[in-house]
DNA sequence: CCGAATGAAAA
DNA sequence: TTTTCATTCGG
């Protein structure tokens, strides 16, 4: 968000007071601090100790980056400034519920949003409230040890970026990146860059691109994941992970063309890079480091498979013998044989098909993506991925070194091209291959087991922010099938890995069936099911399992590897391996994030990593997407996987229903009369008009209504029919809800003004104050309506909650007595009830506001509960 | 870039 | 006690 900068930030320093400026804060990232942390749930304290440590890390890995090396995040590093200050309750409160709140009420702008949700945090019951505060709490926590000397206000001298780091050209990226934080000028500052870290790199890159909160949620997540992974390897890509991981930035440079030259040169350079990382991170995470972090290890070896096979294949098909060519790519390189062979002959076919679409898909792309299109098709891919991987070395090893990395990138490039080019040379490319391999091993298995971790991690995410497009799905896919089938012919695991990542068990099985059918539908059903996941492909998806039925025959790659399928279908095959490895991380970032509905909880897979984030950055080019994706896109776009860990620890976060706030509130308000000298204010709020209030916060609070009651109007102006429509509804639903509203006799004038109260404690600023001038009386109803009608919103939302309602935790949806409900918990479902009363009656409104409420409602929502389908439609 | 909300922290 | 700033994003 603020991304761009919020234009607080910007402007100067000096905006009205002068005071500070405001630098921008790098959000912090609680991966990063530790990527080990693990919040498994909201409180958990307990990771201090190991918190401070990762802090430790964090910030080294901070100033490294950020004055460091590098790699493009430097420049946003630069920022320099200092860390966001952690969320507080009520912010983390409003990021969860803001877009429950947006959904009631599309019109609302954030600012009326963000009333209510004051509202609805006003009435939230304290021990809902508490888990928000503990979060918080916990989030400050980790934010505090990873910045000790963290100031929330500046000094005042403000702080001027570090010297060290730049400003930062970019405004918002600031928010992903760290900053040197521990210069944090003013305050903080602790830090040691120590150099090194090369293990946390992962957290680099990601890091940047997370949220604050994102990120611990990824902590959390990673924790989970772990514990994931055994069950369920995932096969990271090494290549996406990669980049994932470390270097954002590179790629836009390289996409942006900022460094023309080194393109090409990089991306043939990364592809041996990757390679040789990528084997390194395997032997690593075969030998079992993966204390640390236990997704990368499996993601890792299966990758190699299918390199292997990949390489395999191509050596075959430049040798026009795929036997030999497997046994021996069996050994180490694949990757790098396969580049070649796919590059050439398939590949350009590929291309041509894919090109159409290409650089949109970002999904699909786990191959190719964006980066492919540079170069041509497949080459393209496979730089892409190398490239992803050599990042991914960079970072590991250090972020700090990069002369050295550019040499050898600059060897590796050579070598590509050589292998390029001579690519029918099956020597040659062994031999490039070999040594590509070799250097790559050497280089990570000096390396602890950490970085292998954030490899994983990285490779795991794979990229793909955005869904895969339909045409680089088909491309996809076939490759997929081939994959699967040489991969079946190799004996490998690739249809079980991909199941790993998959997760879901559906596509495994699929794919196969896929592989066996040729068809290029089926390749778009592979991949699709790959990404299935994400809820949004569906259509995908069935294509893709219908297919797999339908074809329960085995294509030629496995009946006859060698002989039947042409070399290029098993190197297509391998390559959609490996593809589909990244892919399907990829995916499920997307799908994860894509959409918060789905959630699953699972994402087990965990692919955290870094990876997904990263490329999400980098697949979304745009600025603007940075902004938001950090934090929500999550829906829009994949973002990594990351953001949906974030996300379910923050989902974890209980999202309560509007329905369980309109009852709330209710109650709420009436203790609230019942405790306070509110009560005047309300009383005088209902009456009317802004008595003159006794205290400066009640006259707060009635300018503040006064300026509700303008900008209600405003929104009502937009919506004329809906507003009236939505007026009489609330209307009749104050009466339809009778139920509900008789729970508490006081509740509908109560709850209206308490709503309105509740969210004006604060007192108005000097020039709040100003607006506040004048309020109109007449107003004043309209405000209650407003409110009111937020209520019925909010009811009628309630259902969407869905998503809230299944985080992990459980689903609040259990259906509590409506009595219980209100008296205590909040709880969502019981205001279902009543709501599922209020829904007939809204069923008789419905008519006159049309369905359209209740379409949008519906359309938003698919998986909600009837009932609140029902209110909704109200 | 402001704003509307709450909260934590600093001045 | 007052100010900043954290998030969000429409205006």
């Amino acid at each position: 968000m603020k991304g761009e900068g919020r234009g607080k930030e910007l402007p100067v320093a000096g905006e009205v007071t002068g005071k500070r400026p405001k630098r921008k804060c790098l959000q912090w990232h609680p991966l990063l601090s530790k990527k080990a942390l693990d919040f498994s749930e909201e409180e958990e304290e307990e990771d201090e100790e190991e918190l401070e440590k990762s802090v430790l890390c964090s910030q080294e890995r901070d100033s490294q980056v950020q004055c460091g090396s590098t790699t493009a995040e430097v420049e946003e590093d630069s920022n320099e400034q200092r860390a966001r200050r952690p969320m507080n309750a009520f912010l983390l409160f409003c990021k969860r519920h803001r877009s429950l709140v947006r959904q009631e009420h599309p019109r609302l702008d954030n600012r009326g949003a963000t009333k209510i949700l004051a509202d609805w945090w006003a009435v939230l019951e304290p021990k809902e409230k508490q888990k928000y505060t503990d979060m918080a709490k916990e989030y400050k926590d980790a934010f505090m040890k990873a910045n000790p000397g963290y100031k929330w206000c500046p000094t005042t001298s403000k702080p001027v970026k570090s010297p060290s780091c730049q400003l930062v050209s970019n405004p918002r990226k600031k928010v992903w990146s760290f900053s040197c934080n521990s210069s944090k000028d003013s305050t903080a500052k602790k830090v040691p860059k120590t150099d090194s870290m090369p293990q946390l790199n992962f957290a680099m890159a990601d890091p940047t691109k997370m949220g604050g909160l994102s990120m611990l949620l990824l902590a959390g997540e990673h924790a989970l994941t772990n514990r994931e992974i055994p069950s369920s390897t995932k096969p990271s890509l090494p290549d996406t992970a990669s980049e994932g991981t470390s270097f954002p930035e590179d790629k836009e440079e390289m996409l942006s063309g900022t460094i023309p030259n080194r393109v090409p040169a990089i991306t043939e350079s990364r592809v041996q890079a990757p390679l040789s990382p990528a084997a390194e991170v395997t032997e690593n995470e075969t030998v079992g480091s993966q204390s640390s972090l236990s997704v990368a290890p499996e993601g890792r070896p299966c990758r190699q498979s299918a390199l292997f096979q990949l390489a395999e294949m191509c050596l075959a098909s430049e040798a026009g013998k795929m036997d030999t060519a497997v046994s021996q790519s069996e050994d180490s390189s694949s990757t790098e044989s396969l580049q070649q062979t796919t590059i050439k002959p398939e590949i350009k076919e590929e291309k041509a098909d894919a090109d159409p679409c290409p650089s949109s898909s970002h999904t699909s792309a786990l191959l190719p993506s964006p980066s492919s299109v540079t170069s041509t098709s497949t080459d393209a891919i496979v730089t892409q991925f190398s490239s992803q991987n050599a990042r991914v070395k960079k970072s590991k090893k250090k972020d700090v070194a990069r002369p050295n990395e550019d040499d050898e990138v600059l060897c590796s490039e050579k070598k590509i091209v050589k292998c390029n080019h001579a690519e029918s040379n099956e020597d040659s490319v062994c031999s490039t291959i070999e040594a590509v391999a070799k250097g790559a091993w050497i280089d990570t298995e000096g390396k602890p087991t950490k970085k292998i971790p954030s490899t994983l991690i990285v490779g795991n995410s794979g990229l793909p922010k955005k869904k895969s497009k339909p045409k680089t799905k088909t491309f996809i896919k076939e490759n997929i099938r081939e994959l699967d089938d040489s991969s079946r012919q190799c004996g490998q695991y690739t249809s079980s890995e991909v199941e790993m990542k998959i997760e879901n068990a559906d596509v495994s099985p699929q794919k196969e069936e896929e592989e066996a059918n040729i068809e290029s539908t089926d390749l778009q059903g592979c991949m699709a099911e790959p990404h299935h996941s994400p809820s949004s492909h569906s259509p995908a998806k069935l294509k893709e399992e219908d297919k797999g039925k339908e074809r329960s025959g085995d294509p030629s790659c496995e009946s006859n590897p060698g002989s039947r399928k042409s070399e290029r279908s098993c190197k297509g095959a391998l390559y959609k391996t490996l593809v589909s490895e990244g892919m399907l991380t990829s995916l499920r970032a997307n799908i994860d994030r894509g959409k918060r509905g789905a959630f699953r909880t699972s994402d087990h897979d965990a692919n955290w990593s870094d990876d997904s984030w990263t490329v999400a950055q980098m697949g979304p080019n745009n600025p603007k997407k940075l902004k938001k994706s950090k934090s929500k896109d999550e829906s829009s776009q994949g973002l990594g996987k990351l953001e949906e860990e974030f996300e379910k620890k923050f989902n974890s976060l209980p999202q309560y229903s509007p329905m369980t706030f309109d009852k709330k509130g209710t109650t709420v308000a009436k203790k609230k009369k019942m405790d306070s000298p509110t009560v005047a204010e309300d009383a005088s709020k209902v009456g009317k008009g802004p008595s003159p209030s006794q205290k400066k916060t009640s006259f707060h609070k009635i300018v503040r209504k006064h300026k509700h009651k303008k900008e209600k109007p405003g929104a009502v102006d937009k919506a004329v029919v809906q507003t009236d429509s939505t007026m009489l509804d609330s209307a009749s639903k104050a009466k339809s809800c009778a139920p509900i509203a008789i729970m508490c006799p006081d509740v509908q004038g109560t709850t209206s003004m308490e709503m309105l109260v509740g969210s004006q404690k604060r007192k108005a600023r000097k020039t709040k104050i100003t607006h506040l001038v004048r309020t109109a009386d007449g107003s004043v109803s309209p405000a209650e309506e407003e409110k009111i009608r937020d209520l019925n919103q909010e009811q009628d939302k309630k259902p969407f909650p869905q998503q809230n309602l299944c985080n992990e935790k459980g689903c609040y949806s259990t259906p509590r007595s409506e009595e219980a409900e209100r008296s205590t918990v909040p709880q969502e479902l019981p205001a279902f009830f009543s709501l599922a009363a209020l829904a007939e009656v809204a069923a008789m409104e419905n008519v006159h506001r049309g369905q359209r409420g209740l379409a949008e409602s519906q359309k938003k929502e698919l998986t909600q509960t009837p009932v609140l389908i029902s209110c909704a439609d109200q």
